[in-house]
DNA sequence: GCATGGCGGGAGAGCGCTCTCCACAAACCG
DNA sequence: CGGTTTGTGGAGAGCGCTCTCCCGCCATGC
């Protein structure tokens, strides 16, 4: 292989100037249609590829965009938060109606871990030297600063999920007080009489959400008052959830767990004690992740348009990019039920 | 926030020219101490952060790499390629002992999905653009023919795992036939004395690998036939194995699963079927990965150090960049035994 | 007939950086 | 003390691309 040849090269070839080439590779101004084919062919001739460092040199553009995710957590030597990341199959959801909705047009995420101040001042400083036009972020935790540094400097983002402080930024989100409602009145209808719940780690909003708006629906039914254990979205703390759930409340028989992987833990649990799933207590999840179809009983949970979710962020944020004055905006999908075995 | 500022502006705010300030930045060569410090402080004073398209026009260098996953299976729309790679816990490890190594560096990988001979010729066409200096990839079929595409364009490029066939490349592996071995060994060492495995789907190497050396080093055991069941690597597919396995060997005391996700599989239909697990039935998994612990009874299984290994990935590809002659290398790494309750 | 305008192509000026080359001064040698 | 070496800063030529300007051509209008 050669030196790789260049727009120059390629306009020799074609017996054109440099401008004409560019022109017809943007597909910019018109261009005689003998001329557009005579330089097509040059181009494959010559196997040209345009350089992006030349080409975002004076554009300002870099074609790329990042994909954050950002917590507040320690960082901890021998399980560091990137690991933890990834168990949850949530992010890799987030991840693939990302890559969906961006590989089509030719761009591909940059993968950034933000936990630690010093990894998001790393942030920042990347994408302040144009490694990417702009950041797609998923926080875990509320209190996460990221979005308003990002704000603060200026640079194209939209969040998954409503910021924990108000501040002018896009984002995705799903109803979740509108999921959990839909959670509360299938176990009402199934005949649930003595329902508890598991909530995620209550400085998430989500989570917070998740939990209000099951209580206030619950209450709708006529039962004002729900036993709730804190959970931390993982499979380990639903177990532990369970556990304490069972030995406070011996005669519940149902449970709204805040999300599939707690859910999860808590089905072992039940199954450990002896109790049937639905027949004795019945489960409801959210998410729709896969850990509702691998758990047995399959999860009957709230389905969360993940991926869909995740492409719209990626949309919303080329919109940005594309436009910098483009006011912000939110965009919010509606969960279902989705019926399966656990309740 | 106004124009970014340039290399030019820095200079004329310490009053030097721009190729001292760039000295100062890249710290090559000597500069005087004095100097040093006016233009550091030039430098927080605009708040300079070098250009990164300029830089790597000149250096042709982009200190981007290219984290690729790549298969040979088609793409399905309402389940693309992508959701399911991230539902094995054994991409996000690799992921994370990629990151690890990287961000210490700066440097953070761009994710790419390559399934279907479209999406490869993008990775290819993507990484000759510039976008990145070379690609770690991770293969979940032998006959990927993106290997050797790299390989035919010249691009560094590191493997997970022994490529295919035989192509100059170089990677990183496990000695599965030695962790084969040592399953082996466990369950004989345990007494069991009919003994079964699950395999993993044997177009690829690693499973060739681990069923080969599980039946060698049962038949050095005095045990030359083991009855097999492939598997592809999923949960699913461990339950349906584990199903067949027990209907066509009823009396089996002892089981070697190709991986943990399967094992964990095999485990509740174990359940399902009134075996203990590890009284009735002793079962050891492979790899470690989180399905390990999160199954119940804890999964006994072979420890792939899937985080070194895919750190080592990364380490080697970036010698590849920097030394275009280096030859190749492969690194192999040595499996270990966890002992915790299936067996 | 000549002025006018639209259209398609070329010339060339950068984008912000690195790096080679050169100038100059100080240090060192015989 | 001249000549060489060494060490340090500046000048300036690009890297490969886009995009503004300009120019020439032909069709059109009066």
């Amino acid at each position: 292989m050669t030196a790789a040849p260049t727009l120059e090269d390629v306009a020799r070839a074609a017996g054109v100037s440099r401008a004409t080439v560019s022109r017809v590779i943007n597909g910019i101004r018109n261009v005689d249609p003998a001329i557009q084919e005579t330089v097509r062919r040059a181009i494959a001739d010559t196997g040209y590829v345009p350089n992006r460092a030349a080409r975002s040199l004076v554009t300002r553009r870099t074609g790329a965009i990042a994909l954050v995710v950002s917590g507040a957590g320690e960082e901890d030597e021998a399980n560091p938060f990137h690991s933890q990341v990834f168990a949850d199959p949530f992010f890799g959801r987030v991840a693939s109606g990302v890559v969906g909705f961006l590989r089509p047009r030719g761009i591909h995420p940059i993968l950034m871990f933000a936990e630690t101040d010093e990894a998001r001042t790393q942030v920042i400083s990347f994408l302040r030297q144009g490694y990417a036009d702009g950041a797609v972020l998923v926080s875990t935790q509320s209190r996460d600063p990221l979005p308003r540094q990002l704000v603060e400097a200026a640079l194209p983002s939209v969040l998954f999920a409503r910021p924990g402080e108000a501040i002018p930024i896009s984002y995705v989100d799903v109803a979740h007080r509108t999921g959990a409602k839909l959670a509360a009145d299938h176990l009402v209808a199934r005949g649930c009489r003595r329902v508890a719940t598991i909530a995620g780690p209550l400085d998430v909003l989500a989570a917070q959400d998740r939990l209000a708006g099951f209580r206030d629906a619950m209450a709708a039914h006529g039962h004002p008052y729900i036993p709730c254990v804190e959970g931390q979205f993982t499979y380990a703390s639903g177990e532990t959830a369970m556990e304490r759930l069972l030995s406070e409340q011996p005669g519940l028989d149902g449970v709204f767990v805040a999300n599939d992987l707690m859910a999860q833990g808590a089905l072992l649990v039940l199954r450990h004690h002896g109790r049937r799933v639905p027949e004795d207590v019945a489960v409801v999840g959210f998410d729709d992740s896969s850990a509702a179809t691998a758990s047995r009983p399959m999860l009957t949970t709230i389905r969360h348009p993940v991926e869909d979710m995740a492409a719209e962020m990626a949309r919303l944020l080329l919109e940005h990019v594309d436009e910098p004055g483009k006011p912000m905006t939110s965009v919010i999908f509606e969960p279902s039920l989705v019926v399966r075995e656990s309740a």
